[in-house]
DNA sequence: GTCTATAACCTGATAGAC
DNA sequence: GTCTATCAGGTTATAGAC
């Protein structure tokens, strides 16, 4: 316990170049991380960082690969799951994100504000557009309320689960809440979110 | 007509300057920025920028401060205002925020990875939580649900007004919709998001 | 006030010893 | 595989001419 900033030392040292480079370009991005920074937490020598890792470029792709892999990966199965009703849909999404988003609470942050600096980037990337456009979730939403958008109903499911997260830092000053109460709102957002999904789709 | 790339020339240079660092700072942030982008942008040579501004960053620190005006101080008055009840000020605010976003869709994005990638510099500077800790919003949300904390209806109103613009990217892909289709969705949010807010209001 | 030229510094990447 | 030392390129900021 006498180290948690940095990195474990059982670890090969290619193993914990990578995971300084998910701290460390998750938290400031790329353009505001320095190599040096990332050599730094790994606790090993900067040309190291080059001899595993062609440039920092090619390590931020692969950081990056993951995070969007994170991001969107627990989702798509649970949303094409033709077995389950959107009730239970529901309930998992939620589930499974504040988990996950406790764990990593400025993922999202990281993914959408590197790909507002360089949209091109991703563009292709993003291909989580085409896997989830045709969700069995989409049809089922649209079967519910032929009258409104199924977006409409993901993005207030999204913006309600994702953005306590991303607007933690304002939400806590707001609150005056330290960490810990503020972590218990989010546990309690778990039951809650679902059934005000459901409030929000019988609403005329 | 000709050019709506390039700031108007009919500005002060100080003026042509700001506006250029503003839209520059806001779409890349402020690592990914480099002081001639902002030149290039205002049309003007890179050592004026030093002559007006004395460094990057003291420009920067101008931006932001009119960033932070522009994304909390329009809802302070709102939110405080005593003479309207709870439903007419969930109206105004979306509203409000709607029709602000549309102008500024990265504004979001920009104050909170700023926060983000250096909390410190900012911690004062969000006093927005001492006004809105004490917002009288908030005492009449406590009045109606005193069995939850306000602040979980402040993040679904501000998670389903603000979210859709924060991971616009992200959304029209899902929806594979054009640009337009996307800005009559906020349209069509703009009385929608006031009606669900108060469905949940009312859930047991 | 505005420009050109350049100083001073920082950052990513490599060469070469061990 | 790992390190020290250094290079090459780019970025902020300034000096000085006009």
């Amino acid at each position: 316990m006498a180290k948690k900033k940095t990195i474990e030392a059982d670890l090969s040292t290619q193993e914990k170049i990578k995971e300084a480079a998910r701290k460390v370009f998750t938290q400031k991005g790329y353009a505001a991380t320095r190599t040096r920074d990332i050599a730094e937490e790994a606790g090993i020598n900067l040309a190291l960082l080059n001899y595993y890792f062609r440039s920092k470029e090619g390590l931020f792709e692969i950081v990056m690969v993951e995070k969007l892999q994170q991001l969107f990966g627990t989702i798509v199965p649970i949303l094409n799951d033709e077995g389950t009703t959107l009730e239970k849909k529901l309930e998992l999404v939620v589930l499974c994100y504040i988990d996950m988003l406790t764990a990593h609470p400025d993922l999202p942050i990281f993914v959408l504000s590197e790909i507002r600096v360089d949209p091109e980037r991703f563009s292709q990337r993003i291909q989580a557009g085409k896997l989830l456009r045709e969700a069995y979730f989409l049809k089922q939403l649209k079967e519910r309320r032929p009258d409104l958008h199924p977006l409409h109903f993901v993005m207030n499911l999204v913006g309600m689960t994702l953005f306590p997260f991303v607007g933690k830092p304002i939400f806590q000053a707001i609150g005056n809440l330290p960490a810990k109460d503020y972590a218990v709102l989010m546990e309690e957002r778990k039951a809650l979110i679902p059934k005000w999904v459901q409030a929000i789709l019988k609403t005329k």
